[in-house]
DNA sequence: ACCTGAACACCGTTCAAGT
DNA sequence: ACCTGAACACCGTTCAAGT
């Protein structure tokens, strides 16, 4: 016996309704936790503070809603669902997969908190597969192996979330009074040279910049690193002999 | 005026002494918090928890650390002072990135909670600094130039305190019975076609496999992507005509 | 100056009733 | 069956005193 999905559950009929209070559902309350995530943060947000705005103590979240975790898996796939996976276009595939990454980045980064949300949270619901069904395709188009498609898409999408996340927490590297420019500025340069030398490189780059430069990095080193052996391995697997 | 990082503050003199109890310290606080929390998970650690384990109410710790955010951060860097970074070997450059960056990896995973931690704290500690260094000295070695390396380490590192988060968090792909192994098994050949044939392939893989397998991408991508415009590019930028 | 108990303003979750 | 107020067992942080 298996439990089952959130994504396919038996719905629940809501009792209430009527002039005064609109029924509660599962739908409602994904909204309006969305609403509080993308406005004040994972923090922000509660499940006491959902069932407040939806006139109704905690408790009752409980009726649609297993616990936080299950919330936060519905919120993060309902967020998905606006990622533009593209149609055929002209572009080159590569292109085609960076416009994918950029719309979901823009979807993580449109309010604080979903990004953080992501990184916690395993997205496997609807869209999530949605996602890695077309970054799947344009991989294949692309040349790559699905076996090694299979493995390049988590990176991708992993990376990704990270980024956004590190970014949304306020840990903007270019951010000039945040914690990290005042660690790299005073790292000194007898104890951390490198880093020293570096100070400025180290800071410099819009996040943009550096989304488009790792995108370059990962697609370039994907399509040269097989999991299948073939041809274009830079440096041979050597490991049984 | 810049507020002093946690890591350079003047010392507090401890009142608490004697036979019965420790003084308490900054040191010991986090001692105390790092046992917690690699015991029982980021959940399962509290400042109250520490204060009552060290004998004294939770007020007290404020008079040693700020707040969670700063105890966050200088357990993160106690953590990371165990992080090895290898001595002048014969071994590859490459060799010696991986050697570094599975240590980190060890480091983070040695308990529940830390890798998560880490991955919502700015590392910014002198421990964080020296890997930094040792990093940016060991792709220099590889021909790296700066500009490039100082994001090439933003981005290994990145990625390495992702993947074991996201392992340590429970997700890991590869666990038959979890919700990923589900959702993937779930998936119908007529809406996901691709993520459905490569079913076996998106759980396959140790994470051990998958790390070396990621660290070759990177790798690869970075020795053929430099910020500054020089021969190798797969597609040259053609930004700026 | 260090140290602390008590209070404040919150959490997620469960229980025991209501309809 | 849905819905809910109240209770339970927690949080981080601040205040106002103690030494």
């Amino acid at each position: 016996m298996v439990a089952p999905s959130p994504f396919q559950r038996r719905p629940v009929q809501s009792r209430r309704g009527g002039p005064t209070k609109s029924p509660l559902s599962r739908d409602a309350i994904v909204t309006e936790a969305l609403r509080q995530l993308t406005k004040f943060g994972l923090a922000g947000m509660s499940l006491r503070k959902v069932a407040a705005a939806l006139d109704t103590g905690p408790a009752s979240i409980y009726v649609y809603v297993d616990d936080l975790e299950e919330l936060y898996a519905l919120m993060l796939d309902r967020a998905l669902a606006s990622v533009e996976l593209g149609g055929a276009h002209k572009a080159t595939w590569r292109e085609r997969v960076r416009r994918v990454l950029e719309s979901y980045a823009r979807v993580l980064a449109a309010g604080p908190g979903l990004a953080e949300l992501a990184l916690g949270t395993v997205a496997v619901g609807p869209n999530a597969l949605r996602i890695t069904e077309r970054l799947l395709e344009l991989l294949e188009e692309g040349g790559v192996e699905l076996a090694t498609g299979a493995w390049a898409v988590d990176l991708l999408v992993l990376y990704v979330t990270a980024v956004v996340a590190e970014h949304a927490n306020g840990l903007d590297p270019a951010a000039p009074d945040g914690a990290v420019s005042r660690a790299i500025a005073g790292a000194s340069a007898r104890d951390y040279p490198r880093v020293h030398a570096a100070r400025a490189l180290l800071l410099s780059g819009s996040p943009e910049e550096r989304f488009t430069w790792a995108l370059d990095v990962f697609l370039a080193g994907i399509l040269q690193t097989p999991r299948t052996a073939r041809a274009g391995a830079s440096k041979p697997a050597k490991r049984k002999p």
